[in-house]
DNA sequence: GTCTATAATTTGATAGAC
DNA sequence: GTCTATCAAATTATAGAC
């Protein structure tokens, strides 16, 4: 009984402070997702971000150790969303990889539309602050996961027969992981496009990830026809 | 006789100033060129940039209203050479659609990789000091003679029988705009991805781009076939 | 832990002497 | 046209009082 109530009893002084310390933190990181969401990384200064909380500039630094920190948790959580997205789309296609392939790519750009600030401090931002994350390459990483899905997809596609066509010479094979990287190159550039350039290209994003990825499949299927069965 | 010497006499007073004005222009030009191109724009300081040319600062708004006027002018240097490389990589393939595209998607990211910082000011940097550029449309603007060389690209491909996919519901065929603004969004995916991310794309550029540019072409390729003759 | 105050720097751009 | 000197405005980050 005394037990009992001892587990349901308030947090003593020092899980207290604990508490408060990471709601900060959580709150700063709050904060800063919706500045950078709304204005952009380089609107993200310290003394607009203490203001948001109601405090000082100093106090930001007790809970991040420089401006980039931060840009490097915020970017984290972009990734835990955008692979949120793409498992979203890819899971109800598991049996149909050129379905899959359709639903990914437009659950990638519709991610980096709805998203462009945040997206662009992904993958658009000087990388010298994401070295760091990428060189952990932790597993549980959430971009490392989302580039796995990415590697999936194309594995998926490759066992299907859709192969991509061969490449260098002498010619070869292409990998998974080349597949990929250059399905994902080619989705960046029609996000990272429509963002950047004010009146290039004046066709909407949707079609041209259509022309792309459905000319592609044209071509991937062409290989299926000429497999063994 | 008193005429031709005077034609070759050297210039008078106002067409030395004249003249001096315009190399001090040129000079800027030149510098600022050599700076974005070795550090990026981020770098291309008015203090730095007087620096090198051995004029203070001051001196420098006599031949440029600001910073993004130099930012504009080099842009469209940059313009002048991207599009001289595509245009080099085209002319001989004027009869195979197929070769120009290789050959152009090449140049392309040839000249992305070769000049990142230039290509970055061009395709990648916030877009606002561009929109001047843009908003004139005018036909000698070397963007816009890349971009109709793209158009044209596109536009042989499909005479030739090659064309893209349909897209869309209803489905419909695809404009020779739409199809030049998909290989452009794909190439731009390759160079911006690979200039801005440290450590993905793991493959080479050209492996990437390769993947694409073939797999398409497999797709494009498709259509012939079934195209009526 | 949080504050005030400020250091230290860098920037684009300008006024006025010459 | 060019200079010196400086403005005005930002920024990140820190020192020291409380």
């Amino acid at each position: 009984m005394e037990m009992a109530v001892k587990k349901i009893q308030p947090l003593n002084a020092r899980q207290r402070r604990e508490a408060a310390k990471q709601n900060l933190r959580e709150e700063i990181l709050a904060v800063s997702r919706g500045i950078i969401a709304a204005e952009g990384y380089a609107a993200l200064t310290m003394r607009k971000l203490a203001e948001r909380i109601g405090y000082s500039p100093a106090s930001l630094y007790m809970h991040f150790r420089s401006r980039e920190e931060i840009a490097q948790e915020v970017s984290r959580d972009g990734y835990v969303n955008l692979l949120a997205e793409l498992n979203a789309a890819s899971t109800p296609h598991r049996n149909d990889p050129a379905a899959r392939l359709r639903a990914m790519a437009g659950a990638y750009i519709s991610f980096g539309l709805k998203n462009p600030q945040t997206y662009a401090l992904i993958f658009m931002e000087d990388p010298a602050y994401l070295k760091a994350a990428y060189a952990e390459q932790r597993e549980d990483d959430p971009g490392t996961q989302a580039y796995m899905l990415l590697v999936d997809l194309a594995s998926g596609l490759i066992a299907a027969g859709m192969k991509p066509s061969k490449v260098g010479k002498p010619a070869r094979a292409v990998t998974a992981i080349e597949f990929a990287e250059a399905i994902w190159a080619a989705l960046h550039g029609v996000v990272s496009l429509k963002l950047t350039c004010p009146v290039f290209p004046t066709s909407p994003a949707e079609v041209l990830t259509d022309v792309i990825v459905e000319t592609l499949l044209v071509g991937l299927n062409a290989s299926v026809k000429k497999a063994p069965r």
